[in-house]
DNA sequence: GATGAATGAGGATTCATTCAT
DNA sequence: TATGAATGAATCCTCATTCAT
């Protein structure tokens, strides 16, 4: 977008080649990854592969590799412009709280803005959906991961004031796994049900943190 | 060649044939379900080959498929074990509570044996940690999901009296599913840093549970 | 051969399945070299192709890789059978010469020698010939090289004793290297051309050879 | 962009855009094929890929093939480019010899020019390294291959005035040969071993003119 | 039962070459 | 001219599974 507003009326045919060019590639990438996504959804990462990805992208398998290196790139690609977009829509923090907000409704709304952008982005739970092998992450959901961790953990600084770094980290470390299981159970179900198992969500998180929080009050 | 040397002539050879295979058939099985739990342990279920299996325990995968039809069918016979052992371990339900027992106590000794029922057995997690397709659960994953809920769900009628079946069985799939979690985040570390995700694990169990079972001692 | 002897007549039957089995795979390997030997010569060893040594041995690509783990092995075994054959044609030295042997007679015949092996064995010249990238050998050409230099060395220090290690060192790579250059050449000639390009390698190495050989009878 | 700024309005655009073409496609063709002779070096020809060239060059694999049509004409076009800079720096022939010259000096110095040469281009050597399956010369290669030979055999043509020329081109086949696998033991050795090496490959080539060269003094 | 050879489709990735712009 | 996207066959190699022995 930086480059559309450099020279507007002098040269319009020079350069309009070159730009078309360049939109091009980045319409293939995005219907890459938009194929990609399809196909991490509907058999996991693992099992994804390069071929179906092409072939869900209407491209021949060389067109993937002029934009990305291999599967890895890929993933990474896809993660990053999530967490991107989940930025822009939702701002750096993952909530800015201030002391008056009670934490059932932080918590609350937190869990449904991320349960939104969840159901908007099924992807989102594929890539997340971690290690193949129990305690190694891959290095592709590693960068989701971490920038999740960040976020939920400024989250908890500024509902924890006065907590041991290291114990937000562990916290949120284990809000943010209670939210991947939740999320698994929320998006299992339809309805009703899946109503309910938000409601679920909220009460653990809540419940959890509520005794933490009380002693920011107290 | 060690077998073929044992009582030679001694037995009527119409009835120690059959007797000896089985015997021999067991423990061809057995050896090749640790084979198969160790190399889910190193590379996950999906990365496991049935090769690597039959490489790991010693035999030729002409053999391995004598004894299961295919990689699926091992990885629900070592559920079974395991579930097998876990129920003559701890007994049928997860832990016989009587209306006395403090939900702390209760909920902390459940998840004290069930980590370290996962100490003994790795793979316990390896097959428990489920769908590569999110959503889905995979049928080899199954069986082990669907008895550790009713475990949990029985702890759960026993601790939550009167509560409608329903509730009780989506409170079971949270808990299972916090568990996980959990469990990965315990894996994760060692010592110090371990026990205190323990207790973390705890914590968010039991304060989740607090409420609905303060219901019945009202 | 050395387990042909043992307990020839006591247990026929019990020994003889995986005896052929084994059999089978010898045969296989052998039929896989022997497949290996033409595409490296009609191709070239780069330009090989696995898949194209399994079509011309009549197997799927699969059953190559049973035997071997990848083309570099295919090529150094292929070496390895050469240089054993060559020892147990020739000997373990080039020539065993005492200093009666004129000079000529013995390059000539180990010329001769050489070349009658490589006509019945053209992937030798294959494999010998080395490095796609100049200066540097690969890796599975690098046994070849460096038995022929040993054997190379000991006709030399049999020929010019008293010469410094390091001189004739250099002195086998020199003539193994015009070898191998007039080994091109007679390959790539018939006939009468053929033998007189023999003539002139063996001019080349004789001469080359003289001045150093003096020295000795001197 | 550099050269768009140049004379921008001066001369008639009919005129100077086919001359400023040309220009312009020149110096693209000594740009590919300086990026050529670099990227034959460090990975050989047969391992150099087209697009690797072209990135090499700093231009798109389309350009490439708007000057050559294929792989093969760009190695072609590199060697005509180096005889024609051979012919130019030391003359039509190898050595303009008179009689008198002495043969080990007009070898002597004919090595050390050639070898000079090489050092300058390293790709001469990785070009003029020839076939890839024994016996046959690829294409590429064949004429710098037969422009060597005419050099090598008109220097032996003045050495040895009289010999049938079947004869002379033997031995300049045979000159030829070993001079590069001369050049290959130079090349992979440094300092006084490399110097070392530069003496035996003339002791060869002298020894074994010599006793052609002293039939026409007799 | 046990073996290990055999399969062949499918995995990721590369590359010479073409083509619309 | 120049670009770089597009191709698709070919590369090496793996793996669940079968089958003759």
């Amino acid at each position: 977008m930086p480059e559309k507003n450099q020279t507007p009326a002098q040269e319009p045919a020079a350069e309009s080649t070159p730009r078309r060019r360049q939109a091009r590639g980045e319409r293939r990438i995005a219907q890459l990854l938009e194929a990609a996504a399809a196909v991490f959804c509907s058999t996991g990462y693992t099992a994804a592969s390069t071929n179906a990805i092409a072939r869900e992208a209407g491209v021949s398998p060389g067109t993937l590799y002029q934009f990305f290196p291999n599967k890895e790139a890929i993933a990474i690609e896809l993660g990053d412009r999530l967490m991107h977009e989940m930025r822009e829509t939702y701002g750096e923090a993952l909530a800015p709280v201030d002391a008056a907000t009670p934490l059932a409704e932080a918590v609350g709304s937190a869990v449904d803005r991320f349960i939104a952008f969840n159901c908007r982005h099924p992807v989102f739970f594929a890539l997340m959906h971690g290690p193949d092998i129990p305690g190694r992450i891959a290095e592709e959901h590693d960068a989701l991961h971490a920038t999740l961790l960040l976020r939920i953990e400024t989250l908890l600084t500024s509902l924890l004031p006065g907590t041991p770094p290291a114990d937000v980290a562990r916290t949120a470390h284990v809000c943010l796994g209670v939210y991947k299981s939740g999320l698994e159970l929320v998006l299992a179900h339809q309805g009703a049900e899946r109503e309910a198992y938000v409601q679920e969500l909220k009460n653990v998180l809540v419940r959890y943190l509520e005794p933490l929080a009380a002693a920011r009050t107290a």
